[in-house]
RNA sequence: GGGCGCUUAACUCAGCGGUAGAGUGCCACCUUCACACGGUGGAAGUCACAGGUUCAAAUCCUGUAGCGCCCA
């Protein structure tokens, strides 16, 4: 025995610095399409380069690992492809904060300068998470390492943009989009967060121009009406009946301004008159398109006042709201002002409130697109898991509204489209022209937006395949088989690569999307820098083992529930990692350097009951995993590798594992054990991939990665119902006696003698199998005895049709006994309480099925014979009580 | 305003029509030759509340209260 011997309890860290450089040496990773087998593939939802590994990316990518673990033993053709992100704002920004260090900003730098800079921060600093990725453990086909930027993926993303532009589902044009005054971009609406907010509802009059009657509006944003083009009222509304068509005059603005009548008015806010602002309102912009009002932009790109604003030009817009508000109050045009509770739109980047602003943006036309996507998870084609997200998703698709593509950063996919400013044509091609396709110039000017970066996310499906060419891989691999993500990114990413994906190939991109839940903090808090309650995974996996740390995720991951990482919870799994470990400890000091694993014709009990209970536990941690109910898999792998393979099964092959046993029983029984536990190891691989490697390796017999193992099936040949149910009663009779002597505080030392009372044939499997219960009960004898034996003297438990019984005279403390028979008997009476007036009810007997009616009749008998004997014994006790 | 979800043992959560489960924690005993990151035994729950459906309800339906999330 080496070194390894001597390490008294597991080390992560020993384990998890060899295996992962030894999968990728052996190219275990490797996806080959021309290998035989079953397609299985996944695209790894790719984290943002600026990115550094969370909780987050932890769960979903060991659910992605587990899964293809599992797959590849299986014996399928698996890829599991990684890669990352560009984050144009994210990566912007960072880069921005950097240069801002030394003094520099972007414009001063120029675009083509600010442009290398990113790649270089890129090339060093990026992509962090993906070697943390393998530190998870991460089967990850790192050949095939694609990122949003390269080469081929930019290609995918200009012949997308230019097939989508062609069809005419890319249009662009003037609308109000969502502004970010310090990204100092467009958003689509899904990166605008809604926020609560405490604010203030101004009530400010308009006069009417003639006469000295006047409108009053509501507003919560004061500063705009300097860009008023119109009131609006309900043509419905009797207040204004007959007014409509005055011409009011703007305050501080001076400027005659119409009162019309639209539909679009809510009578019962405010005072059911609103101004209207086209250029900074998308509903007033609506109101404007119907009534061919003009807009005026008093705000500009940095959400400072424009020219346009008069007095307050140049004014930061809240500085303006308030100087608005106090001119008007000066000049008494403000008749109230209330608190008011409104939703705010905020940048989902940098929390700056967006000002929703008209101007010329690239947009997709999303409907076209919707309506194959929402057929697809209709027909089952793709299926969501959990399904209660099919019907967020299907609200979200049938009401999807045009997507605003374009943005004024310049880390990003470049529109591919030039304008020719001598005939105003613009073009879009996948290469650049040379010439206007018009008038023939040859002065065109390259757009200078670039695509949200979602527009690129949405074709990783296949643009990281080799679309738009027909490779092998695509062929291979393309639909995949699950996407596995998070909720938040349900309409940002999954919603788009669906209908992206089913518009260019065809296809559908995913058969299952797996949704999971968040990682919280142990008080359910969100995790967030801001909170500063951030829990580092690496930190985890530095305290606990990787293996600890993913099977906690996966313990944790059930369908539809937020998981709370705790350390209670890490360091009782750390604590089942020793379990296996220790359990490999003994395997292998106890096989001795046997190899054989052939299982004999006639095995033993014991073992007959290890097997079948293995085939049951095989064929629930594969359902688990096949069905995505990951905690369900590990929680049954948990119960039975320690509470039934560790607690019972080792303890009751020990005696045949000795040399007495003679040389037979104990080659058999080295190959049974060897053999189960082996398959527990193979069970555990796909969560547990660094342990179950290291204690693979470390069981004679040479061998490989058990990774290229087969997982277990289940043979239905070794399940056996009797045996389970007979070493179920032994186990019970085993129990009955450690509670007795436990209860009565008999010394641990002091071997007892069993009797146990029954009918000859209900003692027989007990008879043949004394030596386990001497030993597990640490008894000195059995003793059986006839239905007529009296146990006197006794402490007395019931298990099913046998008493057990202690002789402990002079041991024995009768009042203790007494106290723990009549709690035996209170239970069992409730029991049988319960039971019976069931069975004593005519309409169950009538209705339920015979099993269950079978099942209560002898669950009554069992406690009928068990309340007999217990009070027969309680009445023996009672006796003896002073 | 619309939608989704949650409320089960001290804590964190499974279970989702047929006798209430796990992990952690707690109590008692035990350094037994794989493991004290251990072993053995134990205590602990009107399954949020109120109705209803059913032979049978944590489990299905309706409502109430509290909490959380998403969309508008």
């Amino acid at each position: 025995m080496g070194a390894r011997e001597q390490e008294k309890s597991y080390d992560p860290a020993i384990a998890e610095a060899k295996w992962y450089s030894y999968w990728e040496r052996l190219a275990l990773f490797h996806a080959d399409p021309a290998r035989p087998g079953d397609s299985y593939s996944i695209v790894i939802p790719p984290p943002n380069v600026t990115g550094s590994l969370h909780m987050g990316h932890a769960l979903n990518v060991t659910l992605q690992d587990v899964l293809i673990r599992y797959h590849g033993m299986l014996g399928r053709n698996v890829l599991w492809l990684p890669g990352t992100d560009h984050a144009g704002i994210a990566t912007q920004n960072v880069v921005e904060r950097l240069l801002a260090s030394e003094g520099i900003d972007r414009q001063t730098l120029g675009r083509e300068k600010f442009e290398e800079r990113v790649w270089k921060w890129k090339e060093e600093s990026g992509g962090v998470i993906l070697n943390q990725l393998k530190r998870l453990g991460a089967a990850c086909d790192w050949g095939r390492e694609r990122f949003t930027m390269d080469e081929g993926l930019s290609r995918a993303v200009r012949e997308a943009f230019v097939r989508l532009h062609r069809k005419g589902l890319v249009y662009r044009g003037r609308y109000i989009i969502n502004w970010c005054p310090r990204c100092r971009t467009a958003l689509s609406d899904l990166e605008v967060a809604h926020e609560e907010t405490k604010g203030g509802l101004y009530y400010i009059r308009y006069p009417e121009l003639s006469g000295r009657r006047s409108v009053v509006v509501a507003t919560t944003r004061p500063e705009t009406m300097l860009g008023d083009t119109a009131v609006a009222v309900n043509p419905k509304d009797e207040r204004y009946a007959g007014r409509v068509g005055a011409t009011l005059r703007l305050p501080l603005m001076d400027r005659p301004i119409p009162l019309i009548a639209d539909e679009m008015v809510a009578p019962e806010f405010g005072t059911g008159a609103v101004k209207i602002t086209p250029a900074h309102d998308p509903n007033d912009f609506e109101v404007a398109r119907r009534h061919d009002l003009p807009a005026v932009r008093v705000i500009d790109d940095s959400g400072k006042m424009t020219r346009e604003a008069g007095a307050f030009a140049g004014m930061d817009r809240f500085a303006c709201r308030e100087a608005v508000l106090e001119r008007l109050r000066k000049e008494g045009f403000l008749v109230k002002e209330e608190q008011y509770l409104h939703n705010v739109g905020r940048c989902y980047r940098c929390k700056t409130v967006v000002e929703p602003t008209e101007s010329i943006q690239w947009f997709v036309k999303t409907k076209p697109l919707a309506e194959p996507a929402i057929r697809a998870v209709r027909s089952g084609e793709t299926r969501i898991i959990p399904p209660n997200w099919e019907r967020t998703y299907f609200d979200w698709m049938e009401n999807i509204r045009d997507w605003c593509i374009s943005r004024q950063i310049w880390w990003g996919h470049r529109i591919p489209a030039y304008h020719c400013p001598a005939c105003g044509l613009t073009m879009v091609e996948v290469e650049a022209p040379d010439r206007c396709s018009s008038c023939g110039s040859g002065d065109l000017r390259p757009e200078e937006d670039v695509l949200d970066t979602w527009f690129s996310s949405a074709l990783w499906p296949f643009s990281t395949l080799g679309w738009p060419d027909r490779t092998e891989d695509l062929a291979r691999y393309y639909p995949t088989s699950a996407l596995v993500t998070g909720f938040d990114i349900l309409f940002f990413w999954v919603a788009r690569m669906m209908m992206m994906g089913i518009e260019f190939t065809g296809k559908a991109p995913f058969r299952d999307v797996v949704i999971h839940a968040l990682v919280r903090d142990a008080k359910g808090e969100k995790m967030s820098k801001t909170r500063g309650n951030v829990i580092d995974p690496l930190d985890l996996m530095e305290r606990y083992g990787t293996d600890a740390f993913r099977f906690t995720l996966v313990a944790l991951a059930a369908q539809g529930r937020d998981i709370r990482m705790s350390d209670e919870r890490l360091e009782g799994y750390r604590n089942f990692m020793n379990k296996l470990f220790q359990a490999g400890r003994f395997v292998r000091m106890n096989v001795d350097g046997n190899t054989a694993r052939n299982l004999a014709e006639d095995l033993s009990v014991v073992d007959r009951w290890i097997l079948s209970r293995l085939q049951r536990v095989i064929d629930e941690i594969r359902k688990g995993i096949e069905e995505y109910r990951f905690n369900e898999a590990s929680s049954v792998f948990y119960q039975f590798a320690w509470h039934e393979f560790c607690d019972w099964y080792l303890e009751m092959i020990k005696t045949s594992l000795l040399p007495e046993a003679g040389a037979e029983t104990r080659e058999n029984q080295r190959a049974v054990l060897l053999s189960v536990f082996e398959t527990i190891l193979r069970l555990s691989h796909p969560f547990l991939p660094f342990l179950s490697e290291e204690i693979w390796q470390s069981l004679p017999g040479k061998r490989g990665s058990i990774m290229t193992e087969p997982y277990p099936s289940a043979d239905p040949d070794r399940a056996d119902v009797d045996v389970e149910e007979d070493m179920g009663h032994l186990m019970e009779v085993v129990r009955a006696v450690r509670n007795i002597r436990s209860e009565l505080n008999v010394p641990p030392a002091k071997r007892v003698e069993v009797r146990l009372k029954g009918q000859t044939e209900d003692l027989g499997f007990l008879r043949d199998h004394e030596e386990i219960i001497l030993r597990l009960a640490r008894a000195g004898k059995v003793a059986y005895m006839g239905p007529e034996y009296i146990p006197v003297e006794d402490a007395t438990a019931v298990v099913n049709d046998i008493e057990v019984c202690l002789p402990l005279a002079g041991l024995i403390d009768f009042r203790k006994e007494s106290q723990r028979l009549r709690k035996e008997i209170d239970k069992a009476n409730a029991e049988l309480a319960v039971v019976s007036t069931k069975l004593r009810n005519e309409k169950f007997v009538a209705n339920a099925p015979a099993d269950i009616i079978e099942a209560h009749r002898t669950r009554r008998g069992d406690l009928e014979l068990k309340l007999t004997s217990l009070s027969q014994n309680l009445e023996l006790v009672t006796r003896y009580l002073p």
